[in-house]
DNA sequence: CGCATGATTGAAGTATATCAATAGTGGTGG
DNA sequence: CCACCACTATTGATATACTTCAATCATGCG
């Protein structure tokens, strides 16, 4: 739905409401449009209202529509078992794509869960399927963050299979710090949006074993654990647990170097 | 590191070495193009010769050029751990693409292994981008075809967390049954490509539990197993085992009917 | 044919789940 | 503002599914 041509002036106070005043655009769309594609791209996009904790964006089963990006909140994204057991498949920060996996079907694979107070840019997979056509630079952006998903989705599926307790742990703190200080915040000290549960359930672990493993780390002085409220105290040595490869990611270059 | 490449050589002569030709069209390319269209894709698409059993598509690592989409045989995809231990990705059987994670990177980010003889057609990605920008309908289905991706991981994510020894070889036996059935071939008979521990490794567990379990589903009459040859007893018995819903999926639906 | 590799089976060990009880937290309404 | 309640988190004790170790058996490839 167009707002009028007449988007003078940036309205900074009730937040970018265009994807070229979008703090975010960098994260969620790291191409360079023109200012004609930029404002057809922009086009398409709905930001929505704030959406409440414990809200859904779409529920599994509801038909296709929409991809969203995230502007600001978390979004947790999960299927639920034949035995109704509920499986996360992964939590959305801002600058990310919600609901890649639903590309191409009639009706989402998964459900979206708001975690706190969220909003996001909701984008017509129909008409972005238009632009991708007309843009190249879209469409290769679009490929490529599905891409990227694949790969994560990958790493994940070798913690599931071959890390301890421990080790999905750590490297569940070490990628949820990449990720903040991508966006900018800090990576030492951030605050976990989601319940040790849902930690739990992401990781493959009970609730009780990531409970015991953040004291335990606590103990080791990897981290400082109040709460929701986690302090990274020993990147170096979270890395040596974690079992990754302290080799940073193109990502990360990006922004330390700037 | 590398095999040499007894790959990239056009061998225009053996068999139907157009894509409007291959059997396989309608699975790794379920579009409908026009004669001229599919003529372009055809161009950039090279044949190989046959692979050999052990050697590899691509290494880790390697700069990323093409996929590959599988004519014949089984390719094995997986990534190497610091610690060196080894994590199989994906099992890959004709009519499929390899190399999806691939894209939008420099370097593959895993290694594709051949299992056994295997034939495969190379797609250049820089022409396959390129086309794809042309042809909406190639797009599409690109894209599609990397939801499709996304969505299986997770349900192996889920699998990996959730399911028991049990559930999971049962899972992996309907799965490979039904891939078979889409391809044309027995789904109740058919021969594993892949070793026992190619499989536990797939699925997350020790050899000897594949085993084991390989020989309590004989004793319950759910599969016969007979070496690498395995041969379907009680589907419906077999899917109570898994976890899974007996609902059919699209793809299967499509074969069925016909 | 023979040897290396893969598969099966059994026995013992362990990481993590489950069960259970307590302590903390946050949101709500009086 | 506090008191309450439900929910979440922590911690300990016990159970178990699966791994690991070990030995034997089968397979297939040179």
């Amino acid at each position: 739905m167009a707002e009028k041509p007449q988007q003078v002036e940036k309205l900074r106070s009730l937040g970018s409401n265009h994807c070229n005043n979008c703090g975010l655009a960098a994260l969620c769309l790291p191409l360079s449009l023109n200012a004609s594609d930029m404002e057809r791209l922009d086009g398409i996009i709905e930001k929505s209202p704030p959406l409440k904790k414990g809200s859904h964006l779409f529920h599994q089963g509801d038909p296709f529509v929409s991809i969203y990006a995230v502007r600001a909140g978390t979004i947790k994204t999960y299927t639920v078992t034949n035995q109704g057991e509920e499986q996360i498949t992964g939590f959305y920060f801002p600058g990310e794509l919600v609901a890649l996996s639903a590309i191409a079907t009639e009706s989402y694979p998964v459900s979206a869960k708001i975690l706190e107070t969220t909003t996001v840019c909701e984008i017509p997979y129909e008409r972005l399927d238009e632009l991708s056509g007309q843009m190249p630079e879209l469409r290769r952006q679009l490929i490529g963050t599905m891409g990227k998903e694949i790969r994560e989705e990958q790493q994940m599926m070798l913690l599931l299979s071959k890390k301890t307790a421990e080790e999905r742990v750590a490297t569940f703190l070490i990628k949820l710090s990449n990720r903040f200080r991508k966006r900018g915040y800090s990576a030492s000290i951030f605050r976990l949006s989601m319940s040790r549960n849902e930690i739990g359930n992401y990781l493959g672990l009970a609730v009780e074993t990531v409970s015991r493993i953040f004291t335990r780390f606590q103990k080791q002085h990897l981290i400082r654990v109040e709460g929701k409220e986690i302090e990274v105290l020993n990147l170096d040595d979270l890395y040596q647990v974690s079992g990754e490869p302290r080799r940073r990611t193109d990502d990360e270059n990006a922004r330390v170097s700037s």
